[in-house]
DNA sequence: ACAGTACCACTACAAGTGTAGTAATAGGAG
DNA sequence: CTCCTATTACTACACTTGTAGTGGTACTGT
């Protein structure tokens, strides 16, 4: 199943949401500042729509004449389907440096950095 | 600058192959036994023509009548400019879960392990 | 019971994308 | 010098995506 970058952020907002009617997405969406998206309540609806089309929400019931959704793929069932081809553009499918870069890169503090080593040592006992 | 799937493809072997002609990268392409892509070489050159139009690719000679690519962009500008998002939608900007989930899927060898521990503790030290 | 509203289904449309065909032609083979 | 072929520039076309309008209608408040 291959969704685009709008429809993912529906999804997104919907395993957060979920069970949810169109327009409390639509709000949601709107409410959130860090990314100030103003879009009509039809622009949602559609991407509702064509994710429903997909396979990727179900209706599960309704709310007065609004329709409740709820997703029926899982966030990584769609990240596994998506890492590989991604890795694949940008590291040539070297997970080594993949994780180098993101280590790098972004900010963690100095618990992260516990969590991570746990993780890594217990990597090394297997 | 936004560059599909596809452009992506044919960067990465660029970015492996430069400077190459786009009959080249065809043959590169057709010769890749991972992602077997049985594509006519008009359409890698099609895609080539998109990439120097969206200025990520320019001519730097002839060889005969083929004309020579090489890139401008490099990867790490845009993967720099991908990650955010694609961080954004399947993690939503925890990079501490992203480097968790690549260090549990991904196969690590013990040497992978330890450069990456090594990476931490310096992380931590700053 | 009626009007207003919120929501739905359907349609639209421009831009981007994957895919490739066509006509013209510059360069190389003989 | 002539012909063949590899390449080019251009065009095409269906599908996806972001974005939204329209017309109809099921509720809801009075």
């Amino acid at each position: 199943m291959k969704l685009s970058d709008f429809e993912m952020d529906i999804m997104q907002l919907l395993w957060q949401e979920e069970p949810c009617t169109a327009s409390q997405l639509h709000k949601v969406l709107l409410a959130d500042k860090q990314k100030d998206k103003k879009v009509a309540y039809t622009t949602v609806k559609t991407i509702v729509d064509r994710l429903e089309h997909k396979g990727a929400i179900e209706r599960c019931g309704h709310e007065g004449r609004a329709i409740i959704f709820r997703t029926i793929v899982t966030q990584d069932t769609l990240s596994e389907q998506a890492m590989p081809s991604f890795m694949q553009r940008f590291f040539k499918g070297n997970s080594r440096s993949l994780i180098a870069h993101f280590i790098k890169e972004e900010k963690l503090n100095d618990e992260d950095i516990e969590y991570l080593q746990t993780l890594l040592k217990n990597k090394k006992l297997d």
